[in-house]
DNA sequence: TAGATTGTTAATCGATTAACAATC
DNA sequence: TAGATTGTTAATCGATTAACAATC
């Protein structure tokens, strides 16, 4: 491909391998969520001692962390951070908006539909599903909520590439396989349980039990060393 | 300290640092989930191999993870389901019921409140704290709502540790001093703001829409390699 | 210019995997 | 016993850090 952008040559290596360490990925959310921070607080520009800091990590990790995805940071001055932000959402997709949709309105997807961090950060959802005739054919904080079986149709006339599931447990592969006939690309899992997936389909599962269970973790087998700054 | 008990030796080198690496911790609840899961479908025992294919790792990894902490498998035979869960339980300090005050009773405090989720594994909110005048004194989920200046005796009747806080982000630094003050040990933070806490306690902080932003990070730069599956 | 700070290379550190003797 | 599978060692792989020439 010759018209490949340079920030995509970067990315990828010669055998069309994503080149970036995972780990960077989670940090690049966190640099975002910092940065606008940064300049929220009047912060024209930062540096990578500064983003350190607030990260709990080194400067030499930020400047290789960016340096990935181009060179942004300017010798002898730091980051501009609206060109730092910019950059970031660039690479993370999120420089426009997503549409979502929502499956499952308990309370947990009440919730969610509720929450207002999602706009900020480029994501809107624009639909709700359900299989309970009560909330079919209502709305729910200004989202239409249909059956299930409109799913074909309302991805593709809202262009909805990834859903968010908050079905019970015992429904969620049977969810799973219906989003991904539709042709969804990734799945935010609020099901505690692990779903099956074609490998084109990318999931992130978030466990709420298993956060607290990892927080336990921490809190009994504390040692006088670590240290979770920040 | 003589009296040291073994499993906390193996945990521990000299210098009374934690010697399990951080990776490892994460996958211990997941497998602790999948244990269960084997359990519940009828499995009286299981190996790394069934393991390893059902996080998506390798079995080697399934045993390095485990032997981290005990001999705990049966050479020929595999793991016993039962046994494996209580020795991980045992590990994560959920063998006993925690008790968790929730701090923030907007839409995702009140779908925390009502998440069934989290009993199962052993943690139980027992308190609610808020500032809403109407809401303090009432019960949400058949949790008592307190105001939140009452949370140092809340929290020394109940013996609660830890605490979720769903607070506005405005808000979070603020109550976290709070909490930090009346001698909580950990912290699952739902504001999606980094917290200063003394380096005693534990932080574990859930930003939904940078979960997002990951997923939609792997969708966007998705390629022909990467699997990943389950 | 002098001072600051990047991007990148090489060295270090840590985590994963392969292999296999020990064990049931 | 033969077959299966562990726990552990050594080899490999990947990620982090230190150092510094290049640059503003």
């Amino acid at each position: 491909m010759e018209t490949m952008s340079e920030q995509k040559s970067r990315l990828f290596n010669e055998r069309g391998e994503l080149v970036v360490p995972k780990a960077v990925v989670g940090r690049l959310s966190l640099y975002l969520r910092e940065v606008q921070h940064l300049i929220r607080d009047g912060n024209e520009t930062t540096n990578s001692t500064e983003l350190g800091y607030l990260l709990g990590v080194t400067d030499a990790q930020v400047r290789k962390d960016l340096a990935y995805f181009g060179q942004f940071g300017h010798p002898g001055i730091g980051y501009r951070c609206q060109e730092l932000v910019s950059a970031i959402k660039n690479i993370m997709g999120t420089n426009s908006t997503w549409n979502i949709a929502l499956i499952g309105i308990g309370n947990l997807g009440r919730a969610l539909l509720r929450y207002k961090g999602f706009h900020d950060q480029g994501f809107r959802i624009v639909a709700a599903f359900d299989v309970d005739d009560q909330v079919i054919g209502t709305q729910v904080e200004g989202v239409d909520v249909y059956d299930i079986h409109d799913l074909a149709r309302v991805v593709s006339d809202q262009s909805i590439r990834l859903v968010a599931i908050s079905v019970p447990s015992h429904a969620a592969q049977s969810v799973v396989d219906q989003v991904v006939e539709v042709g969804i690309e990734g799945i935010l899992n609020f099901a505690p349980v692990t779903i099956s997936v074609p490998s084109q389909v990318r999931v992130i599962g978030v466990d709420l039990a298993m956060e607290l269970e990892q927080l336990a973790f921490t809190v009994v087998n504390r040692d006088s060393k670590s240290e979770y700054k920040k």
